[in-house]
DNA sequence: ATGTTTTGCTGAATCGTTTAAGACGTTATC
DNA sequence: GATAACGTCTTAAACGATTCAGCAAAACAT
């Protein structure tokens, strides 16, 4: 009989199951049902299991030890782009987390941020020592060890805005076709001379204009897709492509769309109206048009990209596509939760977009006088 | 020797190192110590280890069996006063959690989210089978059974905003005198009338006017706290805190917060300022008074609390309590860490906080003759 | 040639559970 | 009265790794 409550705090040894199955003279198999399967042993016992297990300072079974056995974790890992703080400081991914979260928290799952490292040297350590179930793998470049590494684990998986790979099931939304619309709506006014803000196009981006060789082995598939998107547009309205200038930004922040705005702002002929990849880089190209006295829309047009919240409330107001966010991460959590009870999920989840037209978008001002606008 | 390459994909199981070390002609230690301490075998040898891993689809050791071995996960939890997902709706607990995923990136650790379930029944099965090191414990109510299932666990922990329980270190701020700070300076300007948007006071909290026991027993700190300051603050004026209206909201959201300030600016006499104990609340305040077309702050004064980034693109730009989000987060994790470290911990931090003053607070009308303001 | 250290590897115990399968006494069934 | 069924509890074998003491051979020193 031996008694452990001095280990109170965080230091010493918890009881384990064995040692409270000996101080209540019974077996370790015992204590296990008493916690697991109250039905397979009286009442009357199993409060005795618990008395004991309170005085020994035994507060249910050991999480490892439980896992290893069950082969179960109760959590589900994620893994993002880039350091696991950049991913609180941008909206659209906040927003995507709300809804996994919610899909997790539904089943009772665990949701564990995986740590990347800084895109410089991310270490595959973590993901491959992460105790989860199953992890959702979102926006990561299509060539990032990580995503090998994650893959190699051979674990329940979904991906989210990234090329398929193999079988495993992915959500996503149609980039390409967003983008496309967004552009087609400027050419549609009558902007002939785009600018493009863009996000990393490879992990280790160093920032600044991206000739159209960088442009087309984007290893980001959102980004690529949307620059094709753009394209296709620019194309359609008999424009050439490769003569509009992509400025490609390190981090998805407005600090980061300022500058690269105020870049391409600077370049001669300027153009009418800027492409953007994400609000966030959004805001940041409003406040660069602010900056050089450009106003918005008169002077310069911008679309955005994700219609967080800060965009309807801009000033001007963006327009901008909206897309999901949440219900993505709802999707993506449900899929792999479906994965996990052994269902077979459906393979891929294309999810709508919409063209939120603001106002920050008008024709060019050399129109204005053929009675488009006013 | 047997191959197992027909389990790529999620489906079948995967190669253990004891199957890695038979292929290979070697035993399980030299296995673990090929993927472990480099330093105790031949080069060429660790070589064929990894060699045969490959082909056997071994993708490194389990982090169950790892972790039940060598006692520690590689990851810390995460329990927040409500639903996960709210967390992510909530600006400042995203700012706490940025701070946080960045302290334990630092150290190479996961970031576990616990799932605590809806208010009403909390299930502490999670936060008990949780794999972590340790936890940080958010803004919990003092008498939540989850914080009592978390500390049994007897894991090296720290509170955030929250009371002092045992010898957990923990961090937080002057609530109480942020909030008497925030409350004086409305006094100062000459309100007489106040009315109070309060957070949650207890956790199963159903919304409505709050009496005074109801203030006097709040089971969340920052909540019992602030009131006590804005209390303080309305007694050094010469009032009686007592008759102050309280409403109190279910959830941090600015649909609540317009609820609960439109019922507080239907009372007459109408109170001329409002403390609000988040800028959530508060924007939802600034929409009430827009609904009423009582002009803010001409008609009405409004501080916040948190300054949270849109309290400072609100219209008008919210005066409120600037508190250190993110740096609370770091020093949470930071806490958190070195205890894992085994360093001895200091007790407990109080952050600053930092009345900001914006457009949302002026004296009140009746003074404006007086020629304090025009 | 002998003693000592180093290198490279293995054997066996251990981490804390869960879970088939089975033992044993009691009660229901025909 | 035999048999089956049941309720309760136990035995023993996993689960997948790490670690420490130890051992043989090789390297080095004397």
């Amino acid at each position: 009989m031996y008694f452990n409550l001095s280990t109170r705090g965080s230091g010493g040894r918890r009881a384990t199951s064995k040692e409270v199955a000996a101080e209540a003279g019974v077996s370790p198999a015992t204590v296990s049902n008493a916690y697991n399967r109250p039905d397979q042993l009286s009442p009357a016992l199993r409060e005795r299991v618990f008395e004991v297990a309170r005085r020994l300072g035994y507060a249910g079974p050991d999480p490892l030890g439980r896992g290893l056995r069950r082969r179960r974790t109760g959590a589900v890992g994620m893994l993002y782009t880039d350091r696991l703080s950049y991913a609180f400081a941008d909206p659209a991914a906040v927003m995507f987390l709300e809804g996994v979260s919610q899909a997790t928290e539904e089943a009772g799952l665990g949701l564990l941020l995986i740590p990347g490292g800084s895109l410089g040297d991310r270490d595959p350590e973590a993901v491959r020592g992460a105790a989860m179930d199953g992890l959702v793998i979102y926006c990561m470049a299509e060539d990032d060890p990580l995503v090998e590494a994650a893959l190699d684990r051979r674990l329940p998986a979904v991906l989210v805005d990234q090329p398929e790979r193999g079988d495993t099931p992915s959500v996503g939304i149609d980039d390409e076709g967003a983008a496309r619309t967004a552009a087609e709506h400027l050419t549609r006014l009558g902007h002939r001379r785009f600018g493009v803000v863009s996000l990393k196009l490879t992990p280790n981006a160093t920032g600044g204009f991206a000739d159209s060789q960088r442009r087309e082995y984007a290893t980001y598939r959102s980004s690529r897709s949307r620059l094709k998107g753009y394209a296709t547009a620019i194309s359609g309205a008999g424009l050439s492509p490769g003569e509009m200038p992509v400025y490609e930004c390190t981090e998805n922040t407005p600090e980061d769309g300022r500058v690269a705005a105020e870049a391409i702002l600077a370049l001669h002929p300027r153009p009418t109206a800027l492409l953007v990849m994400s609000d966030q880089l959004a805001l940041g190209a409003l406040e660069a048009a602010r900056r050089r006295e450009l106003s918005v829309p008169e002077g310069l047009s911008v679309v955005g990209f994700d219609d967080v919240p800060a965009a309807a409330r801009a000033a001007p107001p963006l327009t901008t596509v909206w897309q999901p966010h949440a219900e993505k991460g709802v999707k993506a959590g449900r899929l792999l939760i479906s994965q996990l009870r052994g269902e077979e999920a459906s393979r891929t989840e294309v999810l709508p977009t919409r063209l939120v037209l603001r106002g920050s978008t008008v024709p060019p001002a050399e129109l204005w006088s053929e009675g488009g606008w006013s």
